[in-house]
Order: structure tokens, then sequence, then C-alpha cells
DNA sequence: AGGCCAGTGATAATAGATTATCATTAAGGG
DNA sequence: CCCTTAATGATAATCTATTATCACTGGCCT
């Protein structure tokens, strides 16, 4: 059986709030506000359990922090911001794949990484 | 004052044999075959001071693990092989940043990344 | 309302990557 | 060739992220 706690709830709607992909850090201080109290442990095996649900995606980040994000269903990228370390989601792609994969290689999927400056960091 | 010690000079042809990004551990055992007893902590040590110098460059992947390659200077990116799990050089970008960008914010550099299947591995 | 047990929270344990320590080795100037 | 000392190798230590443990709590079925 499977429980609708406060935890999960809190943590599922930290991401409806942000709007944008989350590190764990950030689901943790997020879902704090709702539920008190909450700790790591949960977050990790929650996290662990939407994500085999098909409920909350995996964007594996350079530098070994992995992010999390409900699935849009849309094709899309992300920017990482320099000042404030937040990563947000682009719409679109603007790769052409055409004569870029080496002859003989088979390409499966991309993955396209943006960095620079946010909106608010950008003035 | 700066040693030109076997051990860097094995570090440095490793790449050039390799002719692609590598992590420590392939530093490690493409190393060893010049300089036997080769440890990892020389890795590391002369890994720091060839990127100060500039004379390698750090790819950040996805998963947390470092590369190393020689900077070749021309604008360039990955591909990464789900068989044999090694990376790739892939000559230009493809990429239109034009649109991608959303309002507001600015874009400093980008990364493509392609996941897939390697020449020998396609087979 | 009562009770079972999945889920939780605090914390210890684990895992993997990188760094520090220190006795020993060897690069290279004189 | 000798001597200074930067660099090395083995290993312990550290750091960060994630998982396991276990007593306790609260969701939810009856």
């Amino acid at each position: 059986m499977e429980r609708n706690t406060q935890q999960r709830q809190a943590i599922l709607k930290a991401f409806e709030i942000a709007e944008r992909p989350l590190a764990v850090q950030e689901i943790l201080d997020l879902a704090q506000g709702d539920c008190p109290g909450l700790g790591v442990a949960t977050i990790y095996r929650n996290l662990k359990a939407l994500v085999g649900d098909k409920k909350l995606i995996v964007v594996d980040m350079p530098g070994g922090v992995a992010l999390y994000e409900l699935p849009g269903g849309h094709h899309h990228h992300h920017f990482s911001c320099n000042g404030c370390q937040k990563v947000f989601d682009v719409d679109g792609c603007g790769l052409n794949v055409k004569n870029l994969v080496p002859n003989g290689f088979t390409l499966k999927r991309h993955e396209v990484l943006l960095y620079g400056f946010c909106d608010s960091c950008s003035r």
C-alpha cells in the first residue's frame, strides 16, 4: 500500500511552486516550509519512489549533483545560472544533429546545457 | 622549480595516445604502462598542476566524474558511449543559440552532450 | 475509535572521490 | 658525481552524497 503522507505532498508541492529542477537541498528547504521537521532521509526515499513511479525525472548535472523535476513531457534543456546557482528549464532545442555525430556512431539522446546569468542575476 | 618527471611525461603521453578525454582511472591505467608503480596521488597532483598550467582542461560530465583533455583550441563537444563508457570529442557544434535563451538571461557558454554508441559498440 | 504497519526522523554507516601525511626517491644545477 | 629538495608512493584521512537502521508516529482500513 502507498500512503499519501504530508511529507510526500510537501515534496511534490515544492516542485509545483518552484517550476524548475531542484536539488535535494533545495527540496528540503522548500518542503520544510510546509512540513517542519522533515528529514533528508525522507527526501531521498520519496525521490526514489517518485522517480520509480514516473512522477519525477532525474536531471544529471555536471559536478555530480542530481536534480529532479516534474515530467513536463516536451523536449527541453537546461540553463544553469552562475549567479544564484539555480537551474532553469529552457524550451526547445536548437540543436542540429546532422553532420555532428561521427561516422559509425549511433546517437540515442542528447543534452544541451547553457551557462550564464538568469534574469535576476543579469542586472 | 618544476621537474620533468617520468610520471608527468607518462601522464601527458597517455592523452596524446588516447586522443580523447580521460578519467582519472583511465589515465592511471594508461600511464602505468610507461611508469609501473605510478600511484593515484601522483595523478591527482599532476592533473591539478597541469590544469593550472593550461596544459590540460577539465571536462565536467554528468554523474560527477571529471574528465581531462589536451586543450585542442577549437570549439567542440562530447559523445559518451553507453557501451564502452568512453567519451569522444565531436568537432563542430550544431547549436543554434538564437531563440533558445530566455528573455533577460545572459548566455556565457554552453555544452552539448551526445549519448549513444561509438563506432565499435554500434556493431 | 482502534490497531496495523508503511512511513518517518535522527543518526550511524557506507561509498566513492579527492586530499594530506610522511618517509623515500630521483631530477637536475653546480 | 654530489647534493638539495621537489616529487613520488602508500596509505590514512577527509569530504560529500546517499543509504541503512530502528524506535516511533500517523494514514487509513475496518
